[in-house]
DNA sequence: CGCCTCTTTGAACATGGTCAAATAACGTGG
DNA sequence: CCACGTTATTTGACCATGTTCAAAGAGGCG
């Protein structure tokens, strides 16, 4: 099961839901004007795709990195594995994000990327990364926005550990995926396909699972959230963000002023 | 005493140590193979120094970044404020370090940036970091890598909030601090200058102020560091770093193989 | 000398972790 | 379609870690 392969559309695949043609031009589209030919230009590098089975690692930490992994349909997550064997998950990827430029300028990976579902990927090799860089300027641009936007979540999910506590950090995070996937038309008003399970939400938010079991009811019975069976559905999201001062600007959506 | 003047070289300024006489070109250097010419075009844009008072903060968020900071001598971080009132510091900027690209991208500042001792900075203005990466490709090369280490620095503070327990992540604070000041000739074997008060240190690590006393009192008493006056003391190292699991790679320092 | 900030201490309290075990949902092969 | 093994969720009791509150020293600077 954990073997990448042809075109397995595996099981768990009917349940992803499709994002828009192409999540990554919409989403770059947001932050630098991108011309018909960039559009072309991206189209083309997109048009390999592959899939790739849940639970396989997409690079792993001491890799040299060859390639940018772009994620087209699925979940994928960076993590580290400390000295105690305990996981730590540093960020999401949903549809239309990409692992970004690691591979273009540094020489080992200081952390591992795993496909959470099976996930729809495209492959861009180093050389193409240099061509796009260095002859479509708004594309380079934009890639370069995209890196630091994921910079401005890091930090947010810094904060997030070091400062609030159990219910209002899994509160946040649960704004902010809603919020993402809604950027990609994967998600509505109220709720959204979420694959993550306990354990996933445990080692992204630095809980035992025990804690994030009962981090998760308490949520439940505040009637803020509720995630089973791979959905979460926030009835109130105003509430819900009221409840943890989430503030949406570290996520630079709005576009230049 | 929160005013920048023209020249104040306030009073705490004669501890701050001189660095090497371009800490950046050589961080820079380390990286990506700069020539003769870029190493002039970089000596050339950090001649314009001015100083800045401890406190003071060199941007906020909500701001339009208009320059990007070059820290040449002194200590400064980046934090957030959140709605109760705490601050979280989410970096620390030590000489050599730069403000990023948000500048040249992103339309917002998702966070602030104070000098934590009066600083020695470079203000390099949009139009010059526009103006390096269009025309000077190794530059440009290298403030991209410098982005992703302070990623990797990122990913790695994640992890040190959300897995490790109170002794193991302030060691792990140390052993990095330690290392980034070696790197830049601010720190020798043994120890460094190092101007952060145990407030600063819970603020970084997410403690009350009370507990980091305490942690680093236990730290102290184990015989693994040393804090007083602002000056960290190591006696050794080695010891330090396998107490914490403490791998650098991450800083990604090495050569480029 | 006197104010200020930083450090240190103690005791009560809160939050979250650990261990162990039961229940429920899922996925596979018969 | 059902039986079974596996993984994910849930529960309770006890324990560990870190917080809060309050107050007392220490050090630096004017």
């Amino acid at each position: 099961v954990t073997e990448p392969s042809q075109r397995p559309v595996p099981t768990d695949a009917a349940d992803v839901p499709l994002p828009e043609s192409h999540a990554l031009i919409a989403k770059l589209e947001r932050s630098v004007g991108l011309t018909d030919e960039d559009r072309g230009t991206l189209a083309g590098v997109m048009s390999q795709r592959r899939w790739v089975s849940s639970q396989v690692d997409l690079i792993r930490e001491g890799d040299r990195p060859e390639s940018v992994f772009l994620v087209t349909r699925g979940f994928a997550c960076r993590y580290k594995i400390l000295v105690d064997g305990q996981r730590h998950i540093l960020g999401l990827l949903v549809p239309g994000d990409t692992c970004d430029l690691h591979v273009a300028i540094l020489n080992r990976m200081d952390h591992s990327i795993a496909a959470l579902t099976a996930c729809e990927i495209v492959e861009i090799p180093r050389s193409t990364i240099v061509d796009l860089t260095s002859n479509h300027p708004r594309i380079a641009q934009a890639l370069c926005w995209a890196t630091l936007v994921e910079q401005g979540i890091l930090r947010e999910w810094l904060t997030n550990l070091g400062q609030r506590g159990a219910d209002q950090r899994m509160a946040h995070l649960f704004c902010e995926l809603l919020l993402r996937l809604q950027v990609v038309g994967l998600a509505g008003e109220t709720g959204c396909f979420l694959p993550l399970t306990q354990v996933h939400l445990a080692d992204i938010l630095g809980f035992s699972i025990v804690h994030a079991n009962r981090t998760l009811q308490h949520l439940r019975f505040l009637g803020l959230v509720d995630l089973k069976h791979r959905h979460l559905k926030v009835p109130n999201l105003a509430r819900l963000r009221n409840f943890c001062s989430f503030n949406p600007e570290y996520l630079h959506l709005s576009r230049r002023a």
